[in-house]
DNA sequence: AAGACGGGGAT
DNA sequence: ATCCCAGTCTT
């Protein structure tokens, strides 16, 4: 029951569970801190095995941190297309122009210059210096406050941004002298792969034997963690329009907000609620008013096309997607509104779309095929 | 302290 | 349907 011999037994024997073997991960191939230093803001918040194709394109890409600093954001943009979470790809090509400026192109080693680049939170730069540089910072993500909270019977709410500080502190207390780096992977990979949220495998737990949740049979109620609210429903209706040429008229959305600068079919919010009954002829009318008020831009909605709904963290978009064509005087060519253009099915490969307009504008070129083959 | 910010995989 | 993921930034 000795506290600081749980600890040095926890450190003892999860430092030799790693180095008895540990995924082989592209960013692991070298301690090359740029390499790191992406690794880590893609896996915020995202699964190791979604990072992994990301990752080895991004690198392709953007070899050194010069490369990304140059490139057109479009083309960083376009890389993290379908990762989520875009102000990462934004805010790492700030920070690697600022690296480049202010720290002669290398990732910086200690935790004050390493906080101050965009994007690199308290879990990142510890990541990062302890991963890249083997420094003894604590790297405290949701894997390890879930671990901690288990073998330490730690009954704080981990949702509360205090409960960090409190498990940072074990987790520093814990880390290996020499060996921050493994140490901290370590946490994280026990996380990942055996003390899973659901269904842990503690029965192949290197640190079961002292495993507070386990010995007392509450694996499942820690770590403690208060439920987060429901996405909050929207209704919108989306305008699917292309010229003679087939090309699509898209939108780029504002610089700040909600997938920003990401490219869109044209769309408008519906009234929320649902108080007043949904019709076909409510969204198309909603459609040409709003976009006319709010974009200047005329367009006469025609057939239903098809739905498409897409949940974010915090909303949920219920999109009718209309067919239209635009209304312009005859013989007189319209002028399309700002951050409006058409574009050729060929371009769409060099600008960044989300998910949802991916599957819609996809789904809809497969139909079209799919005519064309029965005509 | 709470909300904004994507998307997908596991149960 | 629910959870939650190698979190950070803004308010």
């Amino acid at each position: 029951m000795n506290d600081n011999e749980n600890k040095a037994y926890y450190t003892r024997e999860l430092t030799a569970w790693y180095q008895r073997g540990n995924r082989d991960l592209p960013w692991r191939r070298s301690r090359n801190p740029y390499h790191i230093w992406v690794s880590e803001i893609m896996l915020q918040q995202t699964r190791v095995e979604t990072v992994i194709p990301y990752f080895n394109r991004f690198m392709e890409k953007f070899p050194t941190i010069d490369a990304l600093a140059d490139a057109p954001e479009e083309d960083v943009l376009k890389a993290w297309e379908g990762l989520g979470y875009y102000s990462r790809a934004r805010n790492l090509q700030a920070a690697a122009q600022e690296v480049k400026e202010s720290y002669e192109g290398k990732v910086p080693d200690t935790p004050e210059a390493i906080s101050s680049l965009k994007g690199v939170g308290p879990y990142t730069a510890g990541a990062i210096l302890s991963i890249a540089y083997n420094k003894p910072e604590p790297a405290v993500d949701g894997n390890v406050m879930r671990v901690l909270s288990r073998f330490f019977l730690l009954e704080d709410d981990i949702a509360k941004p205090s409960t960090r500080g409190k498990i940072e502190k074990l987790a520093r207390a814990l880390i290996p002298a020499g060996s921050a780096g493994d140490f901290n992977q370590a946490l994280m990979e026990l996380g990942a792969t055996v003390c899973t949220p659901r269904s842990p495998h503690c029965l192949v737990c290197p640190v079961m034997e002292r495993c507070g949740a386990r010995l007392e049979g509450r694996t499942d109620e820690l770590p403690v963690k208060t439920k987060a609210k429901p996405p909050r429903p929207e209704s919108r209706a989306a305008a699917f329009i292309t010229d003679a040429a087939g090309r699509l008229l898209v939108r780029q959305r504002p610089q700040d907000g909600l997938l920003a600068r990401l490219w869109e079919l044209p769309h408008v919010p519906l009234s929320e609620g649902g108080r007043e009954e949904a019709s076909r002829e409510a969204d198309k009318r909603a459609l040409r008013e709003r976009l006319a008020a709010e974009d200047g831009l005329r367009v006469v909605p025609g057939e239903w096309l098809t739905d498409a709904e897409h949940t974010f963290s915090h909303l949920r978009w219920d999109m009718r997607v209309y067919r239209g064509r635009l209304a312009h005087e005859p013989g007189e060519p319209e002028a399309l509104p700002p951050a409006y253009r058409w574009m050729g099915r060929d371009e769409m490969g060099s600008y960044a779309f989300p998910n949802l307009f991916l599957r819609i504008i996809q789904g809809e070129a497969e139909a079209a095929a799919g005519r064309e083959a029965r005509a």
